[in-house]
DNA sequence: GACTCATATGACATTAATGACATATATATG
DNA sequence: CATATATATGTCATTAATGTCATATGAGTC
């Protein structure tokens, strides 16, 4: 549901076209939502039938006409009304944590990859929202407060999971798990990792 | 396909019938991985079908029959392969973030309720967590240390979010916005809020 | 005695989202 | 000259997940 309203919010500061939005979305612009043009399609046509946007074919040789959408008085008012009632709060639900939580049962090398990698990957986004919060910086205008708050969600976000993913890069390293982990192996049974295959069958 | 590797997890300490998974699931069990029965009960019957998984039917009087279902070496292996598959990292997805993003668009005072009913939610939630995480506190046993790991990803969440939105409730107050955005509504345009409606219709 | 709650399983309709396929051309890179 | 990339719109199959309906009964509450 939430996707007509994001669409929405993108066509606050002008119209544009379905591929406009979708480029938008992907160049991490798109900071709180996202979609493949596919959908972007699909609910551009929806909010057209709901009377949220109206649309406009520009002409173009080769390339297939655009078709520019614009939010109506509708559509503003859409908007309003689903700020006001309550949104669901983001749970969290991430594999990642499920494996963590399982850590017995996974191959622990793989997973240390894997933040590794995720560092990586939050550090990167730690610079776009800072770029762009840095943008805003002593700005006092509505917009500019709102595009604050929002990014020092994500600049939150980014961080805590950076610094979280080298504590656990520590905790989860060889050296330190070594000699404890093998002697508690031992002792609880030994599970971790694939001490079930007896066969070695597949 | 992440809720059939849940499920697995689920399994790994004891067989558990579609109903005790469900309802661990929902009583705040399932920290990292949720489900309605409908769909647990569907990944079970795949589980089953993929060989991950066995079941055992127990009979009862008056309710149907319990089917506890056990993993199978098949599926520790799976839950291993699972792991060793980088997983998806949790892009930032939130109808609220969007919102405030357009805050010149919706209901500031709407969304500060929400804030509010929001920090009182993540504030629940750190308790939960917290009581968790005290319970593993001086463990270093393999499995704890995970559990640790994944429960402190999930305290500072909670505990970075009820206090952004401390913050937030206090940047977005009127007497902090009150003259500042009402000079700069007009500069801007007057966007906010509700002012394109002029036929007061609907 | 009526009502709700916990136990227990499952089918089915619908929604949200992804990913693959299809089409068409101008421009830049090798 | 061939190939890739950017522009631009869309359909369609499939997957993941929610939510609703259906069924059956024992135990506790008003």
């Amino acid at each position: 549901m939430s996707l007509q309203h994001a669409i929405l919010v993108a066509l606050t500061d002008g119209e544009k076209s379905g591929y406009d939005i979708a480029k938008q979305f992907d160049d991490s612009t798109g900071f709180f939502w996202r979609a493949r043009h596919s959908q972007i399609y699909r609910e551009l046509g929806k909010l057209k039938e709901r009377g949220w946007a109206s649309s406009q074919e520009i002409e173009q040789s080769g390339k297939p006409n655009r078709i520019v959408f614009s939010i109506t008085a509708e559509g503003r008012k859409g908007l309003v009304e689903w700020s006001q009632k309550p949104s669901q709060v983001q749970e969290l639900k991430d594999d990642f944590l499920v494996q963590l939580y399982a850590l017995e049962h996974v191959d622990i090398e793989a997973l240390r990859a894997n933040i590794l990698a995720r560092r990586e990957r939050h550090r990167d986004h730690l610079k776009q929202y800072q770029a762009k919060y840095d943008a805003l910086e002593g700005s006092t205008n509505l917009t500019d407060i709102g595009r604050q708050l929002a990014l020092e969600v994500a600049l939150i976000y980014e961080r805590e999971w950076a610094e979280w993913s080298e504590r656990a890069l520590a905790r989860l390293s060889p050296e330190m798990l070594g000699p404890e982990a093998l002697k508690l192996e031992q002792q609880a049974g030994a599970t971790n990792v694939v001490p079930i295959a007896r066969g070695e069958a597949d």
